[in-house]
DNA sequence: TTGACGTGACGAACGAATTCGCTACATTGT
DNA sequence: ACAATGTAGCGAATTCGTTCGTCACGTCAA
């Protein structure tokens, strides 16, 4: 037997969508070039890679026009927070804290990230007194 | 073709290894029980799982004592921020802030653990002023 | 129009992940 | 000692993700 189905796009799949969700819409060429620069394949994959997704309703296509223009049917913001929810559950034990605190101590976030984190912090505690 | 091998532990894998980093070593019988709770499969899949593990090097065995026993190979810090900033780069487009915050604004983080990230935040802040 | 070129649709092929059946061996209780 | 039961090792089967070759069709300029 095999595994169950993801729900969350995959590694390729991601990619498309990220130059999707940047251009906001593309022919498949046009999707093709921004592949072409990350990963070496041929204009084929990419046209296949689209028609997968078109079934799996991760992207829409406009087939009026010629040649056909691509956009995402999902929208950045839910995907990452799926996928960020994921991760939590999976790897993190449910635990957002442990994320939030593993991710600030890497050590990558400038001082002026650090004060916009505070800002959301001393938001969230506004609410819930 | 096919896509390259991940770096990254798999799905049941990881099932795995959490139920190992709990345990701090388990026999395969243990493991498959704490597997059997969330999957469906058989003491043999478990056996082959380890096995696939212990090639991958994600595993070590104890084959002194009968039965045998797993310990993770991999700590779960270092999994963990691995697989995190994985995410950050493909899904966050390398931005750990916009993580942070959403993980943030997830609405999931009580009081007190807004106030352990504000202490996180602080502590950070005064190496860096 | 017609030849050159781009676009799109399949199906085939391959590796990786996951699952299990079956067999051999070890351990244990009587 | 030996039957019952648990442990371990393989190989095979299945599904998914990804890649490409090839064919059919449309578009467009000369």
């Amino acid at each position: 037997m095999a595994r169950s189905v993801s729900t969350q796009p995959t590694e390729v799949e991601l990619q498309i969508l990220r130059i999707l969700w940047q251009s906001g819409g593309s022919t498949a060429r046009e999707v093709h070039n921004g592949l072409a620069e990350l990963k070496g394949t041929t204009y084929s994959t990419t046209v296949k890679m689209l028609s997968v997704m078109l079934d799996k309703g991760l992207v829409r296509r406009d087939e009026s026009v010629s040649p056909q223009r691509y956009r995402a049917a999902v929208s950045q913001k839910i995907t990452q927070k799926k996928m960020l929810g994921d991760l939590i559950e999976k790897v993190y034990d449910g635990s957002a804290l442990s994320l939030v605190l593993q991710a600030l101590s890497s050590g990558k976030t400038s001082s002026e990230e650090l004060a916009e984190v505070r800002r959301m912090v001393d938001e969230l505690e506004g609410k819930t007194p």
